[in-house]
DNA sequence: TCTGGTGTTATACAACTGGACAATAACGCT
DNA sequence: AGCGTTATTGTCCAGTTGTATAACACCAGA
């Protein structure tokens, strides 16, 4: 019997390696990093699981790779943002609230982190990027004299662990509405660093929308 | 061939019961609420996995027993430990820094809620207690008129954010030590209710120790 | 002594997993 | 046109998983 074999739809390398990690982090937002298999994420490309392997050694190579594209990508994105607005519009900017798939993935890698290396060596280096970017906001707030700080990094940790908190409130329990949580991050982050109350909400710009789990099947597992 | 089948080791059904909570809990604080596998638990309480079945109809019946039963026991020492002291300690005591092994359970618990309806439901609930305990403290110093508050219910959960997003800087990621967390959250708490700077670290009563995960094999997996 | 409930074991099973590999088809280069 | 490279496929594997079920051991009560 002749061999009946569907015409592969051939790619370069770095595309279909792009396309493995974007599909692979959608499933992460919405399984998690424990949840995700190599089947699914083939079937969610629409190729053949053993390709994978061809492209990732390892199952743990995969979603560490996964998570490193999701900070790297959101990072830029939001040092674009911050470019662009004066001091204390950029405060406001990452202190606001993130989309919601986006902290999705941040809650699950804190949890995974400590069962898979690669995974805590990205988280290590990511958060300690965001630590760096918040102190270089603090500082422009600073030098621009509209605020006050004797330790910029010592506050940049301080108010990351707010927001981070404030975070797991609002997405991962709902124990409070996006309204509260950036009242409460404003409110922590204005008495710390001298402002006005009210200062940050009103220069608060437009929020980011999510993006990573949109085309997935919602209510998949 | 005759049968050899060693005599089971019978016991009364809410012991075995409470034995298998028991052990899940510990594997769970190791391997995540994903990762525990009714085999280990089977195994780590010593007997079938069949069994288990018996006690819980499902797996996630099973996660979610062991999660009422870490936080109901964990709260139930705190209110005691809390009766026990003055006002500004026991808000000292409450914001202080948690066992490792207790707080990996909590993070779990957020990513792993938005999968496990019986989780998300256990998760809720306890949040919740959370929140009205702090507040009841709040209400205790501010009664005793040793600080201030405004909103007692809205500051728990403004403080309840901070220790959270503080633990996971602590223990998920080793961002700050044990010293820097006890001090951004007292810091915070001292501004919000204006306690004088000091004064919850000097009122901070012992630490507690963790216990889930101290018998079980942590180089498993 | 029979009977029924219950704690417990043993075993089965179908689904799924990550990994391995040979075969094949398209591509880039000369 | 020929040839080496590689992207891609299909298939296999040994293992693990959650769930199911039958059988056994023990005990209380009729």
């Amino acid at each position: 019997m002749a061999e009946q074999r569907k015409a592969p739809e051939r790619k370069s390398s770095d595309e279909r390696r792009d396309e493995i990690v974007r599909a692979t982090l959608r499933l992460v937002a919405i399984k998690g990093f424990a949840g995700v298999t190599l089947r699914e994420v083939a079937t969610e490309v629409g190729v053949v699981h053993g390709l994978i392997r061809h492209y990732f050694s390892t199952r743990d190579d995969l979603v560490a790779a996964a998570f490193d594209f999701a900070v790297t990508s959101e990072l830029s994105s939001d040092r674009a943002m911050l470019d662009g607005l004066d001091p204390v519009a950029a405060l406001a900017g990452w202190l606001a609230s993130t989309p919601e798939d986006h902290y999705r993935v941040w809650i699950d890698a804190w949890s995974e982190a400590g069962r898979t290396p690669a995974l805590a060596a990205a988280l290590d280096r990511h958060h300690r990027d965001c630590e760096r970017i918040l102190t270089a906001v603090i500082e422009r707030v600073v030098d621009a004299g509209l605020g006050a700080s004797a330790n910029p990094a010592a506050d940049s940790r301080l108010l990351t662990a707010v927001a981070d908190g404030v975070a797991v409130q609002h997405h991962g329990i709902a124990a409070i509405g996006v309204t509260e949580a950036n009242d409460i991050v404003f409110g922590v982050a204005e008495r710390q660093l001298g402002l006005a109350p009210g200062t940050l909400a009103r220069a608060n710009p437009a929020p980011a929308r999510g993006q990573w789990a949109e085309g997935a099947a919602l209510l998949a597992r």
